[in-house]
DNA sequence: GCGGCACAAAATGTGCACAATGATTTTCAT
DNA sequence: ATGAAAATCATTGTGCACATTTTGTGCCGC
C-alpha cells in the first residue's frame, strides 16, 4: 500500500458536481462528454500527474456513473493517449520517457514549422491582434510572477498559432500533443523559469509580421531547443493523486 | 431495404479467418486489435466505401466475437475519426464533405512543409536511397497502368517522407490524415488519372537532395493543389458494401 | 530471519439481458 | 388514393453478474 493518501481527494476538484461557471443544477448528470472533459482538463492542468492510477469503481463512485459509462470514457482517452490502459492491470496517466517528450517536442517543432510556413501567406490585422493581445497577457503574467498562468499561456501561444489557420485536424493534434507534453511538466519540470520565454514569441510574431518565413522558422526552432534544454532529465517519481479533491465531491 | 445486396460479401475479404500471409491456423481467435487492423484496412483500401452502414450484430457474427468485442472496436475507430457514429442510428463510414477533404488536405500540405524543413538538415544516403527506390516502383506501376498499385504507391510515398524522420507521433497523425482521405476516394475520385503524378513526386526528392527547403515546399505546395483540383465535385452516392466478401468468412 | 508459496481481495475483462431510441411499415380515416 | 398516426421492427445503449487476472498478505518451511 505505497499509495499516496487521498487518491479521492484529487480528483474531486475538477468534477464540477455543481457547475463549471454556469447554472448549478441540483443534479450533475454527468453525462459522457462531462466526465471526458473533467479528466483531460484534469490531466492537462496537471492535478493527475504522470503515473497516478484510475480505478474504474472509485470514478465510478465519484462522478456517480455506471463502471461501463466511465469504462467506455477511459478507452476513448486512452486512444486519445492522454491515458494508458495495460490489460488487467488498470489505467494511469502515462508517464513519458526523456525519448517520448523529445519526439513530442519534435513533432510540435515540425508542425509549427508548416504553421509559419502556411501563416505567412495568409497574415492579416486580425491575426496579428489576437497575437498581440496574447503577449500582452504574457508579459503581465510574467511580470505578476504568476507562474501557474504563466504556464498556461505559453502553451496558449502556440494554440493561437495554429488556431489562426483554421484548420480544426491541425488544431486538433496540437492539442493532442501539448496535453500529453503537459503531464511531463509534473515529472521534468525545472522549478521557477518559465516554460517560454515572451521574449522568444515575440521575435516570431515580429517575423511573421514582416512575412518572413525563414526567420521565423529558425526563431521557432531555437524556442524550442530552449524549451527541450530546460529539462531536468532525471524524473521526481511523485505518483499519488487525491481523485475526490480533483473530481469533487460528485456524489451530493 | 435499400441496402446494397451483400454487405456480408464485402466484409469477409478483410478479416483474415486463415492467415494474412502466415500460418494459416485452423482457429483465427480475432482478438481486438485483429478486428481493429480488419476494418481500418477495409477503410484504407476502400473496401468500405463512404457512407456503408456497420451493424454491431453483423460484425459480430462475422467475426465470430460477441457484440460488445465489436463494440468496443468500433468506438476506438471512431475516436480515430475512421468511423463516425450517430446515437442510436448506428456506425457508418464517415461520407466527408468537400470542405473536409480540403481541410485534410491542407492539414496534409502543412505538415508536410514541416516535415520537408526538418527533412533538408538530416537528408542522408539512406533516406534518398529509399525514395528512389520507392520512386522506381511508382514508375514501374505506373507503366503497368495498375491503378490500384498507384494509388497506393502514391500514398506511401508521403508516408515515407514523415517515416525517413522516425517520429511516431508525425507518422501515426500522417497516416489518420491518410486513412480519412481514402475513403474520400470512392466519393470524389476522378475516374483515370493517377492520384499522385509521379514526377512530382521525384521532383520533390530532387529538391530535398539539393537541400533546397524553399523549392521543395513550393513542389509539394503545387503538387497538393494539383491533387485538390483533381476532386470530382460532386459526390457519386455509392452507399453499399459486402461485408462478409471484405471480412472473408470468420465464422470457419 | 528470509524466501517462496498459497490464499484472499480487488480490479479489470466479458457476455448477457433488457431498455430506449429511431426507422419502417401498416392501417385507418378522410 | 393519400396522408397521418400508431404499431412493429431493427439497432444501439446500459446495467448487472460472473470470469479472469493481478496484487497484496500471511503463513509455512528452510
Amino acid at each position: 500500500m505505497d499509495r499516496i493518501k487521498g487518491d479521492d481527494e484529487a480528483l474531486k476538484q475538477a468534477a464540477p458536481s455543481g457547475g463549471r461557471g454556469k447554472k448549478r443544477g441540483p443534479a450533475p448528470p454527468h453525462t459522457d462528454e462531462t466526465i471526458h472533459a473533467a479528466i483531460a482538463r484534469a490531466i492537462l492542468h496537471g492535478q493527475l500527474k504522470a503515473g497516478a492510477k484510475l480505478p474504474e469503481h472509485r470514478l465510478a463512485e465519484i462522478f456517480g456513473a455506471s463502471r461501463e459509462r466511465i469504462r467506455k470514457v477511459l478507452h476513448r482517452l486512452a486512444a486519445e493517449r492522454r491515458l494508458e490502459i495495460v490489460p488487467n492491470r488498470g489505467v494511469r496517466v502515462p508517464q513519458p520517457t526523456i525519448d517520448e517528450v523529445k519526439r513530442i517536442y519534435e513533432a510540435h517543432r515540425v508542425l509549427e514549422a508548416g504553421i509559419i510556413v502556411q501563416l505567412v501567406d495568409r497574415f492579416d490585422a486580425r491575426i496579428l491582434g489576437v497575437l498581440d493581445a496574447h503577449l500582452t497577457q504574457e508579459r503581465q503574467a510574467a511580470e505578476r510572477g504568476d507562474r501557474a498562468e504563466s504556464v498556461r499561456l505559453s502553451g496558449a501561444f502556440h494554440l493561437h498559432l495554429v488556431d489562426a489557420l483554421g484548420n480544426p485536424e491541425l488544431s486538433r493534434f496540437l492539442r493532442d500533443l501539448l496535453s500529453r507534453s503537459s503531464v511531463m511538466v509534473s515529472v521534468y519540470e525545472p522549478a521557477s523559469q518559465s516554460i517560454c520565454a515572451v521574449d522568444e514569441h515575440g521575435a516570431i510574431v515580429e517575423a511573421l509580421r514582416a512575412k518572413d518565413a525563414a526567420r521565423a522558422i529558425a526563431l521557432s526552432h531555437h524556442h524550442f531547443l530552449h524549451v527541450e534544454q530546460r529539462l531536468r532529465m532525471e524524473p521526481k517519481s511523485e505518483i499519488g493523486a487525491d481523485l475526490r479533491a480533483i473530481f469533487g465531491e460528485a456524489r451530493r
